[in-house]
DNA sequence: CAATAGATCATCT
DNA sequence: GATGATCTATTGC
């Protein structure tokens, strides 16, 4: 048997936003560099942190503002990936959620590295601790070599060689903490942060 | 150990 | 031209 687990559907993100970030909690993120150098290499990580984001509602989502071109995938289908550049220096990697025409995105803010440790320790030479590999929004996207290009990236099939599948070990007790967003200006208030104990 | 500044660039006003 | 969903290194106690 599988020990990944299936695919997760496009239904699964064509939910609230928050039930999705909420839901993506233990789930794993695969990322198979579709390369054909020698460079190939699968990595994947247990999905430990996220974050929701809304649209016009929300004056920390990007789409707050309404339909720019960056923003404008978050109003289109979920299930593909929103990668843009923050800070001028890292890649953050969301999910985008809700209907079509609705606007909406999961960022993930952490995983924890479950196959391919040895590629992105190396990747990431700076930080030591196995914990802190992929222990933040940008060291994550490093991890697991995500950029610009995998923007707009279908996360339901294999083909963009980025998506999500369900948990290994199901049925276990998992604790689920939320609390307020970090490294924003406006809408901490709101419990959109979702974390696993 | 806690706090702070610097790096760096696509996007929006 | 200003801003930002960040990370790292360095300083200070």
């Amino acid at each position: 048997m599988e020990s990944s687990g299936k695919i997760l559907g496009r239904d699964f993100y064509r939910r609230d936003t928050a039930e999705v970030a909420r839901n993506l909690l233990g789930k794993v993120l695969v990322r198979e560099k579709g390369g054909n150098d020698s460079g190939y290499s699968k990595v994947s990580g247990i999905i430990t942190e996220t974050e929701a984001y809304y649209g016009t509602d929300d004056p920390a989502s990007h789409a707050h503002r309404g339909l720019t071109p960056r923003s404008s995938i978050m109003f289109g289908a979920p299930g593909f990936s929103y990668v843009y550049l923050c800070y001028g220096m890292y890649w953050l990697l969301n999910v985008v959620t809700e209907e079509e025409g609705r606007p909406g995105a999961v960022l993930i803010r952490a995983v924890k590295p479950n196959e391919g440790l040895e590629v992105m320790r190396q990747r990431r030479k700076t930080s030591n601790k196995d914990d802190d590999i992929a222990g933040g929004p940008g060291k994550l996207t490093m991890a697991m070599d995500i950029k610009k290009e995998d923007n707009g990236i279908d996360m339901t099939s294999k083909t963009g060689g980025l998506y999500i599948t369900g948990n290994s070990c199901d049925g276990k007790n998992i604790s689920i903490i939320s609390t307020r967003r970090i490294g924003i200006k406006r809408g901490q208030e709101r419990m959109l942060r979702f974390l696993l104990d």
